[in-house]
DNA sequence: TTAAAGCGTGCGTAATGCGTACAAAATCTG
DNA sequence: CAGATTTTGTACGCATTACGCACGCTTTAA
């Protein structure tokens, strides 16, 4: 079924990066033909899903509908929310869980807010995997291959003076994760935001998504976190693991 | 191209409501033909956008491509987030703008919050249009058979004991905005929860989005929301309308 | 000013997706 | 509990759909 496969890539090449693309625009961007291109594009756009002015195309609202039903349905972050809220409300913190996906953890819920919440955690962002604590609790528990493949896959480049950029090191950094059960990142993603995390299993024990808590580096020390937030996490990613 | 248009209904089917759905239960939702349901779903699985046991059938983590692009490329959110940020500060209320989904605004971006925000505003969520601020000041600028044409559409139903549901009230109260200006919904989404909205209008005068201040009842009262918390909507709006 | 490269569009053809018809479950009923 | 009936999932031949080539036009470079 050619033509939905190729919609859907014209959607996600529209949503990448450049908001407004010429036809061959998106045409070279997934590797199919003008005409192709031109033929699904207008298609989008009789259906809602795009807009255009006769010479770029652009989403419109009306894609909102594909993606955050997976949020409503998804059965995870609604098991999660109390863990979360409670996790919020005994440790004071921002708590959350993401998934996976592509290069990316992507945020599905997080607890109450109390204080400021940092700028870029709100349901659905994306932020790269690789120098999130979620991101590396996820990738431990992949093997050695599969995590080399993903940080090859992955654009690294430094979020802040912190973030380790050496897909060696990565890799090293991540092995230990695999060994510790928790990860830490450590002003990598921001500088002034420390987060700790553990991964949440499903039945079958694999992995599914991460849960953790971030703060402001002011508050509290990394082995203060570890002391202090990660029984709080263990406990909650026990309590989500049994109800999943 | 009828292949892409009932793979993107099947996706909708399968994000509304229901996280689990059988082959037969999209077909009828959508109203195709099983064998069509089948096609597609087959294929969606495939290509990563949903997961299947054989038997039932959900959504893929991978459809957060779709949506979350078009919340990430459009530019109104970037280009009214300083202006909100401002409003949040000067106000010290979470100030938010949404937009118009089929029966539902859509929250495309909010100020930085201080304090606690309400649960039910993160970027993405969904809220019916016709009991909140934000959505009637959007209905206002419609004709009134196009207002009708949408309270028959819309599921109305009471969120709060002080949510109006007659149709003819409701579209008497739409008039009345339309006459004012802005709009202000008491506590008809959630006991609690004052917002006022204005109308955000593109260079041809077309209304796009809405901006709204949200606060808790307690804080101020509705004469007072007009008084000083509209101005600073109304300045906002005209720098947005200016940067659009 | 001309050449060249890039872009969008119409058209015949081959493959794709369509619905019908059948088999297997699941559900109802006496 | 067995037969009847509805409901569900699957295979196949045909018609439609989507494919890419080729053409004409626009924009960029020489």
């Amino acid at each position: 079924m050619g033509a939905l496969e190729k919609g859907l890539l014209v959607i996600e090449a529209l949503g990448a990066g450049t908001p407004k693309l010429t036809l061959s625009g998106v045409a070279r961007r997934i590797g199919i033909t003008r005409a192709a291109a031109r033929r699904h594009l207008l298609t989008l756009v009789e259906l809602g899903y795009a807009e255009s002015n006769g010479k770029l195309f652009w989403l419109a609202p009306r894609v909102l509908r594909l993606g955050s039903g997976y949020i409503i349905a998804a059965p995870l972050p609604k098991l999660a929310q109390p863990v979360l809220d409670r996790i919020g409300e005994r440790t004071r913190e921002t708590a959350s869980i993401a998934i996976l996906e592509a290069n990316d953890i992507v945020f599905l819920a997080h607890s109450l807010r109390r204080g400021i919440l940092a700028a870029n955690t709100q349901i659905g962002v994306r932020v790269p995997a690789f120098c999130t604590a979620m991101g590396r609790v996820m990738l431990a528990h992949l093997d050695d291959v599969k995590i080399e493949e993903f940080l090859e896959a992955s654009e690294i480049r430094k979020l802040t003076v912190k973030t380790m950029t050496s897909r060696q090191d990565l890799l090293q950094e991540i092995r230990k994760v695999r060994a510790d059960g928790y990860s830490i990142s450590d002003e990598e993603i921001e500088i002034g935001l420390r987060s700790i995390a553990v991964p949440i299993t499903n039945s079958r024990g694999q992995v599914v998504a991460a849960m953790s808590v971030s703060l402001q580096a002011g508050r509290m020390g990394v082995s203060d976190m570890i002391e202090r937030l990660l029984p709080e996490l263990e406990a909650g990613r026990r309590e989500i693991v049994r109800l999943i």
